[in-house]
DNA sequence: CGTTGAACCTGTTTGC
DNA sequence: TGCAAACAGGTTCAAC
């Protein structure tokens, strides 16, 4: 669900509420949620809690002694600070079977983990319909090197055009599948890489390796920009993403071609397509995102094909 | 390196 | 109406 605007939100949100906070106990309600932990949960109980951050699309939360926590949101995840007696009574085994009706509407089902704060009137609570989000515990180093956080690119908004660029030109392969790779720029998803090529009028399948210079720092500067808008609205709600306080983000009333299959292009009115990429959807004008570009594709499937058929007979 | 497909889950929407 | 398939903001792994 949640991409760099999104987190960013999150963090922004829970900062002011987070900072200066003692977490008195841990609660773990799903061992699955904190699978592959640097250490138990229990590890930060008793510490104060020092800054809050994004990185990429983890949550960072430095505390005191050098510990911290990681956490990842993955499609549903949700962070935020509830009220505690809330908490408990929703926390017990018939509160977490699922309830199609209120699954959404009711920020209390779904707890995974749950850390008390200190004075006992609210807790930091981590809820995940899907369980894919993740919360790791452990020191700032041992945090630092999980694989996933370790290889990490760099954050868009904070390399210089021209470096993207340099970078985008070297690589090969499809340039929606580059901005999806969190090792080649971290942050950016589904939702934003579909609007950012289209802001720069890239096709999804073009090769990185065949963009000009100048179209490459074009896409760089329409990643930022869009991001930064995305920022200030508050993230984007196509369905279940929430701020910490529960408040939905406006920016999907600004997507121009995310979910608009069918529809006319904002620019020209040709009809937005819809094509599955990496099993993902993907959404983009086929008249003003490049048609030199899907030409291209086709003749490299037609290659790929073509090489497969010789490689088989090479095998018999 | 780069691509593909499956897997990890629960819930909602769509189509026959 | 009912039920199955498709789809959803993400990542990881194996296989080619």
């Amino acid at each position: 669900m949640p991409e760099l605007p999104e987190v960013e939100t999150v963090v922004r949100g829970l900062a002011p509420s987070l900072v200066g906070r003692r977490i008195t106990a841990a609660h773990v309600l799903h061992r699955p949620s904190i699978a592959g932990t640097p250490a138990e949960p229990a590890c930060v109980i008793g510490l104060r809690v020092e800054r809050v951050f994004r990185r990429a699309k983890f949550i960072r939360i430095e505390l005191e002694s050098g510990m911290g926590m990681a956490i990842h949101l993955r499609m549903t995840g949700w962070l935020g600070i509830l009220a505690a007696p809330r908490i408990r009574a929703f926390s017990k085994p018939q509160f977490q079977t699922p309830n199609p009706q209120s699954a959404i509407r009711n920020p209390q089902s779904h707890i995974r983990v749950w850390f008390e704060l200190d004075g006992g009137q609210d807790a930091l609570v981590f809820r995940d319909i899907r369980t894919f989000g993740r919360v790791w515990c452990g020191s700032t180093p041992a945090l630092d090197k999980l694989p996933a956080i370790a290889q990490l690119g760099a954050e868009p908004l904070e390399l210089p055009t021209v470096e993207f660029a340099r970078r985008l030109r070297s690589r090969r392969g499809r340039l929606k599948a580059l901005l999806l790779n969190q090792k080649f720029l971290a942050g950016i998803g589904n939702i934003y890489a579909d609007e950012a090529l289209f802001a720069a009028r890239l096709h999804p399948l073009a090769d990185a390796s065949q963009v000009s210079a100048r179209a490459a720092a074009a896409l760089h500067r329409s990643i930022k920009r869009i991001l930064i808008a995305a920022i200030k609205a508050g993230g984007s709600s196509i369905s279940d993403f929430r701020h910490p306080d529960g408040a939905p983000g406006w920016f999907q009333r600004k997507l121009r071609v995310y979910g608009r299959e069918g529809r006319p292009c904002v620019r020209c009115g040709a009809a937005i397509k819809r094509i599955v990429m990496g099993q993902r959807g993907t959404w983009f004008c086929p008249r003003c995102q490049g048609r030199r570009w899907a030409k291209r594709t086709v003749h490299r499937q037609d290659a790929k094909r073509h090489q497969g058929r010789q490689g088989k007979k090479k095998g018999l």
